[in-house]
DNA sequence: CAACAAAATTTCCTATAGGAAACTTAATTA
DNA sequence: TAATTAAGTTTCCTATAGGAAATTTTGTTG
């Protein structure tokens, strides 16, 4: 099967876990000048369309000041940029870094009553997906104080023992080991361990 | 740590309303308070994370004052959320069902030489994220023909045997068993398994 | 309910962002 | 080259964001 080999170096055992390349920081100001002048605009016209002064958007260039929030809206909505577009390189979206590796246990930890979370990409700006892996202490639906719900999806897969997935709008359901769940996650839901020992599941959320 | 009970989830059946459309946009400090909430933080343990003051983040949460973009980075970064969360506006994409069950072992299978791939979800219109269990047939790096190579992003995770994972502008590196990957899906990539047996790991593309 | 504790808000002050205009630099033309 | 003009920068002032501490609100316990 093999025809043309791309670059294979020899393997290399790695330790740590983390990114690969180093991640560099964000430089607001710099951005805009390059969307300005791509879109050749003198700081005048920028100005016109923005609604912030020739002298403010200088300075934000120039990175000498800050921009408050609503001055980012407004430049955001008079140059017609979206916003997430200022935070992430052109083109690619994983700029600072292509790949991010985490060792089992490496994970940074989150603990709570209910659930113990270890994040399992520590470093997550710009990234469409949120993985972790959970250890679910909550035993009865009484443990949580009220759902949780928030933007975006879920894929849920069980890793160890046994676990009832509570969801507005449906009946709890029981799951084993390798069963798993795909949901959206603005429907209120929650997590127990339906056996006497904590349940392992591994969590992928899409924002 | 029982308090308040929410609705009822025992005696809720998905009832004829379905998707309730969801209302404005939600505004910066809402924006915040509620992950924060969701978080389990107070303002001051967010203070503690964010660098800001416990004042300063009352005072955005209530949308008495523009934060900064630095202040907006502090937030992001102390609390591990991506920015342009903050400012996309909150949509429901799982319009029909909004939750998917599929037990282990009944994903549709999808056999090729290196890779017997596995979907976790069968009914994928509109979702963000493909799941799929991957048993790795591969043995070397030969057994491709080229890279695989596509938009996107994806989460791996060992669950059984020892793999190595090959990506364009790296060295390969080698996985055990709770060791995870993140990285860019238009990154040429390919995994073999370093045992003699099949590995196992699940696999998550986000589109 | 009173008394306390914890969390959130408001006050007050300092630091800094935003705007108008003065100033400087860069580009063109005579 | 100087004169002219358009672009960008800096100055100076006002408005407002950010922080420390006081105050109010909310939650808990006797």
């Amino acid at each position: 099967m093999s025809v043309e080999q791309p670059d294979m170096p020899e393997l290399k055992i790695e330790s740590g876990s983390g990114a690969e390349t180093n991640v560099e920081p964000l430089k607001l100001g710099q951005r805009l000048r390059e969307i300005r002048k791509n879109m050749q605009l003198t700081l005048e016209e920028a100005s016109q369309k923005t609604g912030l002064a020739r002298s403010t958007l200088s300075k934000i260039e120039n990175e000498q000041i800050s921009p408050t929030f609503t001055a980012v809206q407004k430049l955001a909505h008079g140059l017609n940029i979206d916003i997430p577009q200022l935070f992430a390189a052109p083109k690619n979206a994983m700029a600072s870094g292509r790949r991010v590796l985490t060792r089992a246990g490496d994970g940074t930890s989150h603990p709570t009553s209910t659930y113990e979370h270890e994040l399992l990409c520590t470093e997550l700006a710009n990234k469409r997906m949120i993985p972790f892996k959970t250890r679910v202490r909550a035993r009865s639906f009484d443990d949580f104080s009220d759902w949780v719900r928030h933007e975006g999806e879920e894929f849920l897969l069980v890793l160890e023992g046994e676990v009832a997935l509570y969801t507005e709008f449906y009946e709890p359901i029981a799951l084993q080991e390798g069963d798993s769940m795909y949901y959206d996650a603005n429907m209120g839901h929650g997590l127990i361990s339906l056996s006497n020992q904590d349940a392992l599941v591994l969590w992928v959320v899409a924002r």
